[in-house]
DNA sequence: GAGATGTGTCAGAAATCTTTGACAGGTGCG
DNA sequence: CGCACCTGTCAAAGATTTCTGACACATCTC
């Protein structure tokens, strides 16, 4: 079976991941995630950060596809929502970049084209 | 000649990386250049965006060794800074990250948060 | 000199992101 | 019931990032 090229992502998804991943405390959270699944309340024990705020964090990775929660109910009928990293991958060179910004859906396009060129100095 | 396998970044300089990259308008001006270096005033009127803007994701993109920037003077005197992009490559995935989170110099590093671990074990 | 081009910087407004503390559920146990 | 866990959300404060409109300086051309 040969391996398969990853797809190009597209630029809003290439956003989301980049942005996410470029957060320290996001950082250090998918490397917790990676060396073993984990629940909110433990996690935010495990890496000295308020549930609230870790809370968001997740909802930011998960968001961007990185990490995927799922609530389970323990044993003790316990409710207890275990995330773990999703096996990502993205190669970032000159070229993905350009392909991604080719598919860009942020704000401002329609109205705009070549007709702000010589605004600034004209006062 | 054997590829050289990439080097490991570091947490801190992977971190500059991704922020950087993580914004619609940097992404643009790192696509804009791969296809062809340009100066600042020029590259700005491509993008239609105002100087100073464009000078300060100039600054943050060049700051994380994606582009370089080399001040020439032109055949009629006038200096005009170039900019090009940096042949990069990073690979994102959670082992990478992994392995970078381990070395963050960020805030919050000298003296380790370790107060309420005794309440964790009383599980 | 005036006008067009290039460079750079600065201060403040505007928009976003990060962080905290309080609240509102739910379960099981002594 | 009260305590110890778990889950989630909200509003407001705090810290950053993004953006804009001056300003200053240089060169070449008319």
């Amino acid at each position: 079976m040969p391996e398969v090229p990853p797809p190009a992502p597209t630029g809003d998804a290439l956003l989301k991941v980049l942005s996410a991943l470029g957060n320290p405390h996001r950082m250090r959270i998918i490397a917790a995630l990676t060396e073993n699944r984990n629940y909110v309340s433990a996690l935010a024990r495990e890496i000295g950060m308020g549930r609230p705020l870790l809370h968001m964090h997740l909802q930011r990775l998960e968001a961007a596809g990185l990490v995927v929660g799922t609530l389970e109910l323990a044993e003790d009928g316990k409710a207890m929502k275990y995330f773990e990293v999703t096996p990502f991958f993205y190669e970032l060179t000159p070229h993905t970049i350009t392909r991604a910004a080719a598919t860009i859906t942020e704000k401002a396009d329609p109205a705009e084209r070549a007709d702000r060129t010589a605004k600034e100095e004209a006062k």
